[in-house]
DNA sequence: CTGTTAGCGCGTTCAA
DNA sequence: TTGAACGCGCTAACAG
């Protein structure tokens, strides 16, 4: 390997020239200029981001930590990710957190262990507190997915209040009264918010909310089974079921269909996340969308910007919406 | 931050000690080594990473090249990798080829010139002769879901055509004889190689391949659905169909309830990955197992193996296997 | 068993 | 505009 040495001999020149032309910044001469870039064309000349790193202090590299990696809610999300930083040639540490609170701040200790410039975190165990301290740290970090007064600027957040209020309040303009809920783990807060907005919904519309009509689920298909069975064997009516998200209406749905019932004829559903799967299923899914892969390309960009300086546009606005598709039907009379 | 040389000067040894006692290897006096980790204890030391890599020339980094991050297919590969290798402490890059030849070179370059230890690539576009050039080279590579003679013991691997024959073969066995196929994207290997174990199973059955009964789609759930309007349109008669992935299954299978046909009654459907959400799907889909997690697992233990000389066990051998389930239905008569 | 010393490859003063 | 020299924090001979 080509050292920056071999090229400043190699062009007559000294290393600290050479390191100039690197990095563009400082004055040099177009004709050295020219001799450095040659010389190290023709010895295929790779700077060692190692030496790079420990003499700058600075890695090109930023963490990303998620729930997890398999299911289908965080791929799009690390591809744009990876997509929007690699375009400026960082490099992204993956890391995951499996939605426990131990294994969430062992894993920030890792990437931060690693040299990673910033972290893009989307943790759900960790505490408000501890994120408030983190961020106060000297590693930079941009929090995907959840809101944290104190320090809102760092939050790229939706609003799962207003998501779980529009999939509920779907369900109410199509005529449906009798509304149950399969929520996801109630340790997750865009669970709980969900459920929030569903509350509100029902309270605005003078309906009460019964808790038996309400299932935890755990966000995977396996809770949506669950809920669904639990909600037949309450013996409550209803007509309608709001998943707090598309696995689960999909392991819900399926129990229905194992009954022989028609879906949506028989119930509706509305799912959360729009997950690409949602418009293939059957019947296809009604949901809110939930722009991860924005989100995760806005965590990318606002670190371009505010930690390596880049001069970037950085949007900020997200919203849910619905996503009106064939799971959820007007209520016949 | 503490240095290694805080470290020495609190626990009065030299800077070589106290690397010697993190570094395991060499002898040191139990006495000694106490006094070394109290003193990093005390300082809450932790060595920099960048300097280890510069001396060492090793970085504990391991390159993750896949074609993309979104998709059912890549998480669970992606999180068996980053488990493994996290066990032992090294940390995954990650790095996306969208499976294009430039693009997946590109990738390669930029994960070595990063300074992993070693690269996990699953790419499609890239040569043969490319991928046997580059194992050679000083940067040791795990090639997952291909197969090169060459350097097949770089090769973590599973028989794609045999999978098509189990495919296929259940379907014969079904009474079925006028079987469509759907197949991946031709530049793709594991695509053809699909094929020709369809092709295969349906030659021992003394069956003749109808190209006209066959369309090449794009792996997404659209290339299911152009496929199955392709099928309908062309006239020919077929009681089954087989896809290469399960996405394909899923939107193939949509159009025909779209059209309100009864699956499996009135077509059978086999698909090819066996994705987490094969089994949500209505029907529940008849597949091919494709364990992509433990080849991704395995992976990992190949190169902590043989890279990090751990000494760990790998296994190595990986068969298709048909899960029936409903898609698939016993031809009436 | 332990200490000294010389790099690893590059960024960055400070002079010239 | 350019070069010399030092330092980043650690590993790895080599001596003792």
């Amino acid at each position: 390997m080509a050292t920056i040495y071999d090229v400043s001999q190699l062009a007559g020149v000294s290393l600290a020239t050479v390191s100039r032309v690197m990095n563009k910044n400082a004055n040099v001469s177009e004709k050295t200029r020219q001799k450095v870039l040659a010389a190290m064309a023709q010895l295929d000349y790779k700077p060692n981001t190692f030496a790079q790193s420990l003499a700058s202090n600075c890695s090109n590299s930023v963490g990303v930590l998620v729930s997890q990696l398999d299911g289908p809610y965080y791929g799009p999300m690390m591809a744009e990710i990876e997509a929007s930083l690699r375009a400026e040639n960082k490099h992204v540490i993956i890391a995951v957190g499996h939605s426990n609170a131990a294994t969430e701040m062992d894993s920030v200790e890792f990437l931060i262990g690693r040299g990673c410039d910033a972290l893009i975190l989307d943790v759900e165990a960790v505490s408000d507190e501890y994120l408030i301290e983190l961020s106060q740290g000297p590693t930079p970090i941009v929090l995907i997915n959840r809101y944290i007064a104190q320090i809102s600027d760092r939050c790229i957040y939706l609003n799962n209040e207003l998501g779980g209020y529009l999939a509920t309040e779907h369900l109410l303009k199509l005529g449906h009264q009798e509304i149950a809920y399969i929520s996801g783990p109630k340790n997750k807060h865009d669970a709980c918010e969900r459920l929030d907005g569903h509350m509100r919904a029902l309270a605005e519309h003078g309906l009460a909310f019964d808790p038996q009509l309400c299932f935890e689920g755990n966000y995977k298909e396996e809770g949506g089974v669950d809920g669904m069975r639990y909600l037949f064997a309450s013996g409550k009516p209803f007509t309608a079921v709001v998943c707090a998200n598309d696995q689960m209406v999909s392991g819900a749905i399926s129990v229905c269909l194992e009954l022989g019932m028609k879906i949506p004829e028989q119930l509706s559903f509305v799912g959360y996340d729009n997950i690409p799967f949602a418009r293939y299923i059957s019947p296809k899914l009604t949901t809110i969308n939930n722009p991860i892969h924005e989100m995760g390309k806005m965590a990318a960009l606002w670190l371009l910007k505010n930690v390596f300086k880049n001069d970037i546009e950085v949007m900020s606005v997200f919203s849910p919406e619905l996503v009106a598709r064939e799971s959820a039907k007007q209520l016949a009379r």
